[in-house]
DNA sequence: GATGCCCTTAGTGTATACATAAACCGCGAT
DNA sequence: ATCGCGGTTTATGTATACACTAAGGGCATC
């Protein structure tokens, strides 16, 4: 593994999971004493995660971690709603209907997953990123699945702050289901809609979590 | 100006105005010759070019341009129509009506600038850049905003190909007005349903010009 | 004559030295 | 006491030397 991808790596790991707070500076030779690489490499993560918006350029002094904000967070399932919405879609229309009806099917057993014995829901997540990677292909569209993948790289973020809990983990495997199902019946307005509402749910639990009481 | 940001410059340059043709490996040694600066600012400017998608990493071994063939333009145009369509929804929400009622009439006069005392048509173009510099700012969304200037930087090369002659641009301009228009009424259905419009016509325009007879 | 291995070579990946610019601190003057 | 100027410091920006890897060609062997 080239030392850059290991420093761009374990950067974006850090941000992600919030290890690097946003607003925190984040100088050349201090992350590459921290990291073991020379600044080089460095520059190359740095430039890559300002690419991503994940950092961005603070005027000549360093990069800065992205702030994450809750109007951020409105405007980020704005852009969202309109990508997968459309994605879900032409899934419907282009997709291997098998592919998502035995996804479909897998959701609906998702409930099984979210026992007590996976506290990180790793099984879950990766179910629901399988659904996510059948659409990326489905639609067969490279710049509408790169422009969600980009997306998805804050979404990973907001997550982070919303605290899923088991009882909005079993609604949203039964949303996904029903995406799926829509998919693999080949209904183009339907799986727009189930998206839709999947994606409203979502943000509303968001805010909710979130919102002092 | 700093090194990089010259020869990021003078390479994108290159690209979109197709000097540097689809395939054409990259060789930093090359490059920094060319040039006049040294590896470590091409590498950046390669590294920014390829976050954009104008480039791609060819295994170690150079970055080549990247293709952009037929199929490619009607992906481009889908995931196009997706967000600009919600944008000019978004702008017809938000935005501030007087500006686009001055575009709007601004853009009913732009047949006059299409004589041939300007071949370039460089004050017709600035004027639709205008346009979409409104509705960015009018959608408020930056992550929106950025999606579509990510897009816009493929959007130009794809139009170096085409070729626009006076007659399509006297129909984009009015397709144009129409969108500011309904903008400027606030009304988003409209808008979005002008910008579907718009979006069809300059695709089937592309189309049929590369199309052999 | 064809195939496989080795050597050469060219180009990227990394480290580091040097140049340069901006920010901060301290000192002085008003 | 505050404002401004200048020096110092610390960061990034650039250049270049070195390492390493992969690809291509040539030679030898089957």
């Amino acid at each position: 593994m080239r030392a850059s991808d290991k420093a761009y790596a374990a950067l974006r790991e850090d941000i992600i999971e919030w290890r690097l707070a946003p607003g925190t500076v984040l100088a050349e030779v201090e992350q590459s004493e921290r990291l073991g690489v020379s600044r080089t490499p460095v520059r190359e993560a740095l430039s890559r995660l300002t690419a991503e918006g994940l950092t961005t350029a603070a005027g000549g002094r360093g990069v800065v971690v992205t702030d994450i904000s809750l109007e951020d967070i409105d405007e980020l399932f704005e852009l969202r709603e309109t990508l997968e919405g459309k994605a879900a879609a032409l899934a419907a229309e282009r997709g291997e209907r098998p592919v998502f009806a035995r996804l479909h099917a897998e959701l609906l057993r998702a409930p099984e997953m979210l026992n007590d014995s996976d506290p990180a829901r790793h099984d879950y997540y990766a179910l629901v990123g399988r659904l996510d990677e059948a659409i990326d292909e489905a639609i067969s569209n490279s710049y509408l699945a790169q422009a969600m993948r980009s997306l998805r790289v804050h979404l990973v973020r907001v997550r982070r702050l919303a605290a899923d809990d088991a009882e909005r983990l079993h609604a949203a495997a039964a949303e996904h289901a029903a995406i799926a199902e829509a998919i693999a019946a080949g209904n183009p307005r339907l799986a727009e809609a189930a998206t839709t509402l999947h994606l409203h749910r979502s943000l509303s639990h968001v805010k909710a979590t979130h919102t002092p009481h």
